[in-house]
DNA sequence: TCGTCTATCCGACCAAGGTCCAATGGTGCG
DNA sequence: CGCACCATTGGACCTTGGTCGGATAGACGA
């Protein structure tokens, strides 16, 4: 595996400061920088990649929701993710939806490159003093999410961004029916009955939004 | 003005490359880091200092309370905000509360230098396209949220906790008309058009919000 | 190849959400 | 007192949301 490395980041500080801790962890590989979800799927598009390091936070990426369209876009591609949160049921969740590791942002350096060195290598990374046993909490409400389909999540997304199903239909190309239907299949595999607990749903099982604070 | 500079930030990738940028902006300056404010407060108690990046978001940095006092107790020493926030309301309050400068995470590199060496001419710096006047529509939100009645507010809860109409006429002892209409109101109040942007808007505005973690 | 399953798609139908208009009742002010 | 203002209330009416049933097409295994 001599794949690039894909950083996927929006603050440019940190992300070049993670550049040089994977140049360390992994010479001679072909990095590339992406500031959006969206720009990291062309990186990953154009050339073989074997490793995605992707923040969670980004404006793009929807939290897990993001990370869990790309998994099962690219399920070979092994993603580390990178987040400034640390808690246990974020890094259960993260590693029960496909991630290969999470790391937080307040990792010292020496783990971040030992870190990326273990995923490159096939393995698991998670934060020293990890319980194993705080997965079990995050992953029954992970398999909820996981059960969407790809449109599926596309929907879901744009609901909880405060849409019309008009709009969604619009922006999807497809018929307000259907968003509907899309809409009444999502209820059923969250247990809620109405899009505005969908909503509260989404938002505890995504990472947290943007907060005035 | 060649007194040190001293560096905020739990993280250390971050707090490192941050480093190297002041460095760039501010050649031959003694630049010192510090993973909590208290040891930031060691740190300028030590020698003289003339700058301080500071994360509003670490353990022991309380939000704006931690900038407030600390500004309080250094009044001649220009605090630099570092965040990964950057919406116009946290911005307004970081520069009211005495920040010399609110810096995002997501500034871009030449920008974050520039905004180092603007601080340590002595300028107030903001990102760039900060809008004055976005600040006056950030607090003015704040003020629509006041601005409810207590029922409106009853009313404002029970729709963000997912609650139907009907359920929520039933509880208050109203008709479900009743609701509609002060639902309307709180809408126009709250500058949206349905209850599931209104439960956004609720989160984003209200400080607290009991998290499940 | 033939069923079977599932994702995606849609129209028809009914329930819930949302607006407009109007009435009641309390509060403060000249 | 007479008046204006506003919170609260709710009925009539239209819009949006949500369910049900069904159609199509690709994937997978016997």
């Amino acid at each position: 595996m001599t794949g690039r490395v894909v950083i996927a980041d929006d603050h440019p500080l940190f992300r070049a400061a993670l550049r040089s801790a994977v140049a360390a962890a992994a010479p001679g590989r072909d990095i590339v920088e992406a500031d959006s979800l969206s720009a990291a799927r062309d990186r990953v598009a154009e050339a073989a990649a074997s490793l995605l390091c992707l923040d969670l936070h980004m404006k793009d990426s929807d939290g897990f929701a993001g990370l869990m369209g790309f998994r099962q876009e690219h399920p070979a591609l092994p993603v580390a993710v990178v987040s400034g949160s640390e808690e246990p049921s974020t890094v259960a969740r993260a590693i029960a939806a496909g991630a290969a590791a999470f790391i937080p942002k307040s990792t010292a350096i020496d783990a971040i490159r030992e870190a990326v060195a273990a995923v490159l290598d096939g393995d698991v990374w998670t934060p020293p003093g990890f319980d194993p046993d705080a997965m079990k909490a995050g992953e029954e409400a992970m398999e909820r999410l996981a059960s969407l389909t790809p449109t599926q999540l596309k929907v879901l997304v744009r609901v909880r961004d405060g849409l019309l199903n008009k709009q969604i239909a619009f922006e999807m190309n497809i018929s307000e029916a259907t968003v509907k239907a899309h809409l009444t299949s999502i209820f059923r595999k969250l247990s809620v009955q109405t899009r505005t607990q969908a909503v509260l749903a989404a938002e505890t099982l995504a990472v947290e939004r943007p907060s005035a604070s």
